[in-house]
RNA sequence: GCCCGGAUGGCGGAAUCGGUAGACGCGGAGGGCUUAAACCCCUCUGACCCUCCGGGGUCGUGCGGGUUCGAAUCCCGCUCCGGGCACCA
């Protein structure tokens, strides 16, 4: 007997019920029909992957692009897919309203990461690499992404490598024309330098010679000088740490490198660049084509940094040569009191003296015997230093004279020339003229170094009383440079005066008569440096480059690509913690690929080829391009597909993908450099469109608490306890709770594959859509998924029986109240979808389902349920296909219309609207929808509550809104 | 220092053409179902005060002002948090 009383803890959960191992049988279901069936394959209209275009050639054609990920070997965070869920919900919303759209995905498995992991491993890059993607391909597709497989790519195969050495010949062969506003083949600009048609560019000639002059050798200079992509030897950020140099891009502000941290020193090397900032006008001036958030936009036209002014020259004393200085302050020229440049600029050694002039005070030698000597050190003190210490120091300044004196054009005053850190060797013409009086640098300096301070801009009396200072007091009481708008003062010779007149006058003033002097001219300069291409590092793309015996670069011919990767056993960059330590490219130790024999046109003849490759940045400049094409052999995109994925709509606009999803930390590295790659194949008539990306979205992180324990160390999030007083312990001992980005190193990684087994991947799309607007940033709380997982049930069970796992709708007709519920939440849906608020798209199926559940408890309607299965689907995909399979639908939901709103079942017949007094609510009414102003306005004065608290009190004035309120004004 | 973005209940967030603040979810409270529990369903849930238990009032969207019949929303001045740039002449 006693046995059949104990009754066994039973598993009583229903059959049918949705929960996690359904929700996987599900989704193991879809995704393997999506795939047999190709349902996300996006035809083009040529080419190999046109098969079905017909089928799709009347609509209109959209693209969306997620930021592709390096495929590390760590492994996916709940964070990481954040972006891909939403470009997927977009994507499948738009091909439910009419689109034929595009959406795939890719790995930029060339770079930093994917080496340094696996030189951590000790394999291979490739090995590690195609371990990663076939891991993270994995861990993507269970979420249901419907990307075009066919058409997905790895930066790091040869033969996507092979066109973007490609198109790194393109720059290689090309010249920007200045004068055109676009690049040319550089064989043109020789044809036309020898037809003299054309000057060569400034400071590309040797000095005092012509184009016909040059011989073969020296003309070969000249044209190398021109190219977008060329050789330099400028000073460049060398990070002897991971043994290559970097981007400008790639420095942070302590001036260390972005990846792995490690010190970063300037110093002179031969390198590639790229002539990026040939492109600053227009990269700048077409950021307005651009529909992308302001804060990237300012984050772009700030790096591009362009600024107007002048170039001033200052003649020798008595020699013919001469500085050129940029200054956007020409109106205070006359305070110019003495000159500073660059200790890398070109003209040091020529404007350092033999000798110190008499009277040279101590303080500006440097305690050197002679100029040459105190140049010398002082260069080298500053090559010494790193970007941090200078950094460190900038607010003391440092330099030495450099023994003689230049002439100010406006007046004829020798002033001392200098040089000295604070003024960088790429900007402007890498020398200033300093004017202490009104700029904070040059008042420190002059300070520092007793030089004459002379106020040529008078201040307004509100920046005199603001310092404690009299009206008018004298500079030399000034406790710094006066740096804004005034009078301009002090500022005349015999031939132009300024006093006067305000900043903008007296700089259109001045530089007019500069440029009738020849002494100067209106310039507009860019911060924008040339983009640094070369990298000292195995994985990434050997440049298709080769040089001959008199050390002239060649372009491989293209037929000749790709250049692969040379197979060698050491792939490892020389690093070293010495920063005089040379750049050694691991390529120039495969000596048996180093050597080739091509012929260029004139006979087989040998070659050393280039041992650098391309940095992380490049595979990236152009994929959106090749995902159109993937498989063409002939060129990189067909112009005809690139023409209808990506052409502009309409003139004046600038083509492009017309979604791209991805983070800000992007702002000014990546969206920079294929912003000027996209614009290089435009003006060679390569694609169609200004710009590679139209509407840019940058979605927000994925956040999550962390915990640290009493010694700062993090500890793991997940089995930290969270007490009822609100503290938090770990193992028994309190922790202290922080806030931040989800990752390994502060141990507060969610991985999906827990949500998998939770609750499904439908279940976690859902989650990451609802927590908030896709471009902010949100916690993850595990603890909140249910919400969105106990959603996905009650629809279930709108449809299906727990018990028995048969469909239970009715073919009861809709009531009108439930028909209104449906069309409003359609129409929300569309909005919401529309303008990427998936959130509220969560919370109006909610509503709408609540409604259904207390409305309808023993069988929904078909007509009331299936147009919330559709507009359920771009969200959680499976579940949707499952409900409108067994709801009696053979084919996929993917290609089915997106349910329409009935306006007219948007509005009901009566609305209550409220009624305020001074602005206070305080009765509602019930009036028809349309009610006049006047019919609102008699419906709440005839109302007993409003009459009540009014009692009799004058109405002044009244406020009825139709369809909003009605406000009585009482005195 | 300069340039951006943000701040709404215990928590995530909704409402931005100025028009009922707090949709939706989590958490919490109560009830139904159950021998019991889970699941599920229903009700309530910004704070404070009053209440004859029907309800009513005051305050309230980071802070201080302002415009307006009416402000989370617009304007001025701040605070704090987050991001970008930073000797750029």
């Amino acid at each position: 007997m006693a046995e059949v009383h104990q009754v066994t803890h039973r598993d009583e959960t229903p059959l049918h019920r949705y929960d996690a191992a359904l929700a996987e049988e599900i989704e193991a279901k879809w995704q393997r029909r999506w795939a047999d069936e190709g349902t996300f394959d996006a035809p083009n209209p040529t080419g190999d992957l046109s098969e079905g275009f017909a089928r799709v050639g009347d609509r209109t054609k959209f693209f969306a692009l997620d930021m592709f990920p390096y495929p590390s070997g760590s492994g996916l965070h709940v964070g990481h897919p954040l972006g891909y869920i939403g470009t997927d919900v977009y994507a499948r919303f738009k091909r439910m309203t009419g689109h034929n759209v595009l959406h795939t995905m890719g790995y930029d498995a060339f770079g930093l990461p994917a080496e340094q992991y696996a030189i951590e491993t000790g394999q291979h890059p490739r090995v590690t690499t195609e371990a990663n993607i076939a891991n993270m391909s994995r861990q993507l597709a269970r979420l249901g992404l419907g990307h075009d497989r066919r058409r997905v790519l790895a930066t790091t195969d040869v033969e996507y490598y092979r066109w973007t050495q490609w198109i790194f010949l393109q720059l290689f062969e090309s010249f920007y024309d200045a004068e055109a506003g676009r690049a040319r083949p550089i064989a043109e600009l020789i044809i036309e330098l020898d037809a003299g048609d054309r000057e060569p560019a400034a400071g590309t000639l040797p000095q005092g010679t012509a184009w016909s002059d040059l011989d073969a050798s020296e003309r070969r200079r000249v044209v190398d000088a021109h190219r977008l992509a060329y050789v330099s030897e400028a000073p460049v950020n060398w990070c002897p740490g991971l043994g290559t140099v970097l981007a400008n891009e790639e420095v942070n502000a302590e001036g260390r490198s972005e990846r792995g941290n490690f010190p970063v020193v300037r110093r002179p090397l031969r390198q590639w660049m790229l002539r990026i900032t040939a492109y600053a006008e227009r990269l700048l001036a077409d950021l307005d084509l651009l529909d992308w958030p302001e804060p990237i936009k300012a984050m772009q036209r700030n790096w591009i940094g362009r600024s107007t002014g002048a170039t001033v020259s200052f003649a020798a004393d008595g020699a013919g040569r001469s500085i050129e200085v940029f200054t956007t302050r020409p109106d205070t020229l006359f305070g110019a009191t003495y000159v500073v440049l660059a200790p890398e600029h070109d003209l040091v050694d020529a404007w350092t003296a033999a000798a110190w002039p008499e009277g040279t005070p101590t303080q500006w030698t440097g305690g050197a015997p002679d100029p040459r000597a105190a140049v010398a050190a002082y260069r080298a003190a500053t090559a010494r230093r790193s970007e941090r210490d200078r950094q460190a120091e900038s607010h003391t300044k440092t330099g030495v004279f450099t023994g003689s004196f230049a002439i100010n054009p406006v007046n004829g005053d020798p002033v001392p020339v200098f040089i000295a850190d604070y003024v960088l060797t790429g900007y402007g013409t890498g020398a200033i003229m300093a004017v202490p009086a009104h700029d904070e640098r040059d008042f420190a300096f002059a300070k520092t170094f007793g030089l004459g301070i002379v106020e040529v801009v008078h201040p307004p009396a509100s920046w005199f009383a603001g310092h404690g200072l009299d009206d008018g007091a004298g500079v030399e009481l000034w406790p710094g440079a006066f740096t804004g708008d005034g009078t301009a003062t002090a500022s005349a010779n015999d031939d132009v005066s300024l006093d006067g007149m305000a900043v903008p006058e007296a700089k259109a003033a001045i530089t007019a008569w500069l440029g009738v002097q020849g002494t100067g001219r209106a310039t507009v300069t860019y911060k924008l440096r040339d983009w640094l291409f070369s990298r000292q590092r195995y994985w990434g793309e050997p440049f298709p480059i080769v040089w001959d015996a008199e050390g002239f670069p060649h372009a491989v011919p293209a037929d000749q690509l790709p250049v692969t990767l040379p197979e060698i056993d050491d792939f490892t960059p020389r690093v070293s913690d010495d920063p005089d330590a040379l750049p050694e490219p691991p390529l120039a130790r495969a000596t048996d690929w180093l050597e080739v024999t091509l012929d260029l046109g004139d006979g087989p003849r040998s070659y050393r080829r280039e041992t650098n490759t391309m940095p992380q940045w490049a595979g990236s400049c152009w994929y959106e391009l090749r995902y159109l094409d993937p498989n063409n052999t002939d060129v990189f995109v067909d112009p005809e597909i690139e023409a209808y994925w990506m052409g502009p709509r309409a003139a004046g606009e600038s083509g492009g993908v017309d979604l791209y999803v991805g983070g800000v930390e992007h702002a000014v590295l990546h969206l920079l450099y294929a912003r000027f790659w996209h614009k290089v194949l435009f003006d060679l008539g390569h694609v169609s469109s200004l710009e590679p990306f139209h509407r840019l979205f940058n979605q927000g992180y994925v956040q999550a608490y962390a915990y640290t324990d009493d010694r700062g160390f993090h500890v793991p999030a997940a089995d930290v306890v969270e007490g009822d007083d609100g503290t938090y312990t770990y193992d028994g001992e309190p922790v202290h709770r922080q806030y931040g980005k989800m990752g390994k190193s502060l141990k507060n990684s969610v991985t999906p594959d827990e949500m998998y087994e939770a609750y499904g991947a439908d279940t976690l799309r859902l989650y990451e859509m609802f927590t908030g607007p896709f471009d902010q940033s949100r916690p993850w709380n595990t603890r909140d998924v249910i919400g969105v997982h106990r959603l996905l049930q009650r629809i279930w069970r709108n449809v299906i029986d727990e018990d028995t796992g048969a469909v239970t709708v009715s073919d009861e007709a809709v009531a009108p109240e439930t028909l209104r519920a449906l069309h409003r939440m359609i129409d929300a849906a569309r909005e919401g979808y529309d303008s990427l608020r998936f959130n509220t798209v969560v919370a109006r199926i909610t509503e709408y389902d609540n409604h259904l559940i207390s409305t309808f408890p023993d069988g929904v309607p078909r007509d009331a349920v299936e147009p919330m299965v559709l507009a359920l689907a771009p969200l959680a995909p499976h579940i949707a296909e499952e409900l409108w399979e067994r709801l009696g639908h053979a084919s996929s939901l993917a290609w089915e219309d997106f349910p329409v709103a009935d306006a007219a079942l948007l509005v009901s017949e009566t609305i209550e609207v409220p009624v305020q007094i001074n602005g206070k609510v305080r009765s509602h009414v019930t009036v028809a929808a349309d009610a006049t102003p006047d019919l609102l306005e008699a419906a709440a004065l005839a109302d007993g509550r409003i009459t009540e608290l009014l009692d009799g009190a004058e109405v002044a004035r009244v406020i009825a809104v139709p369809g909003r309120l009605v406000n009585l004004v009482v005195k």
